[in-house]
RNA sequence: GCCGCUAUCGUCUAGCCUGGUUUAGGACGCCGCCCUCUCAAGGCGGAGACCGUGGGUUCAAAUCCCACUAGCGGCACCA
């Protein structure tokens, strides 16, 4: 049975390369028929933010990455780990330090400085057990887990075969003085109770993986199958980071990204089909899926392909499904659709267009407020030419007397017009459209004046002709 | 500093395992043309990678081997 689990320690927010990974780690489940489990990583009390979990549900249920069973919050389980420390320290796997944290800092400069690397000089492992014993009832303790001194291997599933020299490895903490327990034991000592088959997680991971490894082999526990996925990187290649990006999915929802397109453009970084494919719904991309296909080389989150992709998405959806979730964005533009027909409607004309549902708003405001806004240049560039306002006076003639004012109608009336006074038909769309919309670009001219209607249309091509607009 | 990982167009990548079918393919972006009432969308075309460098092996290497270099990651009572 293949077992899963994306493992977030939440900080506040959940992070798009974090988003990656659940992914990876949701396509691998479904595919494999197999369950995507989550597990909180909150060990650290000094990080702890409120409400970060609820936030961190909130988005994963945005993008649709549904866990198959109650998720596991690590900071209830304190008595778990202790239990699993006491094993350690009886087997002698483990030991209790009682250095200070000033000592420790004093002794990592002293290293530094000296160009050798940082590591635990082993004080306490020089107590009998009695002695251990004895203080840890009087003084502070953490516990250290003991590294032995040989090549530590495991197979990587992207990588291959990865060795690491244990000599070269901390004798790590493994639970902190305040009870509670390091990641690395926490880690391992959940993966196993949860049954994880696989763990699939960020390469910054990979250098710790020996220390779960002899984890494993101390407590006897068959080690799950590790797959470290490449880095997300900001255009200068380093780590992705919110000082170069926006790194919360929160952040692309509000900006307007479907989680579809987010989803499917974040699936590329670091996996691909032999074919390159680049569009995939979610269920194309469970069932094409696999560790094998998954790149080793950090990838770069590129923007700009994410917003062309955001646009695909937004192209090939119903308007009935863009007008419902572009509303929350009308709404938040100060703009009241009680008429979800009309709104329907003049989406529709401008759905090629669209790249961020946020784009809707602006794009057909013209068509929901009465006072439209005329653009200067559009102004000054097609309405103050020679001829205009004549131009303009005739068209307002001719549109009033249009009984069945509908696109064809208006096109007809309008070409019959250029025709009978020897005007390229430019001469008249261009300022009829800048006098109806505001601006030089917009939907198509006469599917633009129907929807908006006669009388508005009058009445702005009138208050042009009066010298009305900026 | 030490340890580890990685290395194909600006970017995401295919191809590498199983050398020749590759004048190295696709996608984003960029440029041009077409369509056209504008802006988009769409169609067509183009520029863009001597496959990090240097050595081998071989009739033949992006593909196999070695060395080097560069970039990144890790080295906490953080995850």
């Amino acid at each position: 049975m293949i077992r899963v689990r994306f493992a977030p320690s939440p900080t506040g927010f959940l992070h798009i390369g974090g988003l990656r990974t659940a992914l990876y780690n949701y396509l691998f489940a479904r595919h494999n028929d197999g369950k995507f489990l989550i597990r909180i990583e909150d060990t650290d009390r000094t990080r702890m933010v409120p409400g970060a979990v609820e936030k961190l549900f909130e988005i994963l249920k945005w993008c649709g990455l549904n866990n198959d069973e109650e998720p596991v919050i690590q900071s209830k389980r304190l008595d778990v780990y202790k239990k699993y420390v006491e094993e350690l320290l009886e087997k002698d796997s483990a030991y209790r330090c009682f250095c200070t944290s000033e000592r420790l800092e004093e002794m990592r400069k002293l290293q530094i400085a000296k160009k050798q690397p940082p590591k635990y000089d082993g004080l306490c492992l020089k107590l009998s057990k009695d002695d251990s014993e004895k203080l840890s009832k009087e003084k502070p303790f953490t516990v250290r887990m003991k590294m032995p001194q040989e090549e530590i291997k495991f197979i990587d599933i992207i990588r291959g075969e990865i060795k690491f020299h244990g000599s070269l490895i901390d004798d790590q903490i493994i639970l902190k003085s305040d009870g509670y327990p390091t990641y690395h034991l926490a880690n391992v000592v959940d993966d196993h109770l949860m049954e994880i088959s696989h763990v699939i997680r960020g390469e910054e991971w990979l250098s710790s993986t020996p220390k779960h490894v002899i984890l494993y082999r101390y407590f006897g526990w068959m080690p799950p199958q590790f797959a470290h996925l490449p880095l997300l990187l900001n255009p200068d290649k380093s780590k992705l980071s919110k000082r170069q990006s926006d790194v919360a999915v929160e952040d692309y929802r509000e900006k307007g990204y479907l989680h579809e397109a987010l989803l499917n453009y974040i699936a590329l970084l670091g996996w691909s089909t032999e074919d390159s494919q680049q569009i995939f719904e979610i269920n194309e991309l469970i069932k094409k899926f696999t560790l094998e296909r998954c790149g080793k080389s950090g990838a770069i989150f590129d923007a700009q392909k994410l917003l062309w992709m955001n646009g695909e998405y937004i192209r090939k959806m119903p308007v009935e499904e863009l007008a419902r979730r572009s509303s929350p964005f009308l709404q938040k533009a100060g703009f009241d659709i009680k008429n979800f027909e009309f709104l329907k409607k003049c989406i529709s004309l401008e759905h090629d267009k669209i790249k961020l549902l946020s784009d809707v708003p602006h794009l057909i405001d013209f068509f929901l407020k009465n006072d439209i806004i005329y653009d200067e240049k559009a102004v000054n560039k097609v309405l103050k030419k020679d001829g205009v306002n004549k131009i303009l006076t005739d068209i307002a003639g001719i549109y009033s007397k249009i009984e069945n004012f509908t696109a064809k109608a208006i096109e007809n009336e309008t070409r019959k017009y250029a025709e009978v006074n020897l005007l390229k038909t430019s001469q008249i769309f261009h300022p009829v459209r800048v006098a109806v919309s505001g601006r030089t670009e917009g939907p198509s001219l006469f599917d633009m004046i129907e929807t908006l209607g006669k009388d508005r249309v009058l009445s702005r091509l009138r208050n042009v002709i009066g010298g009305k607009n900026g």
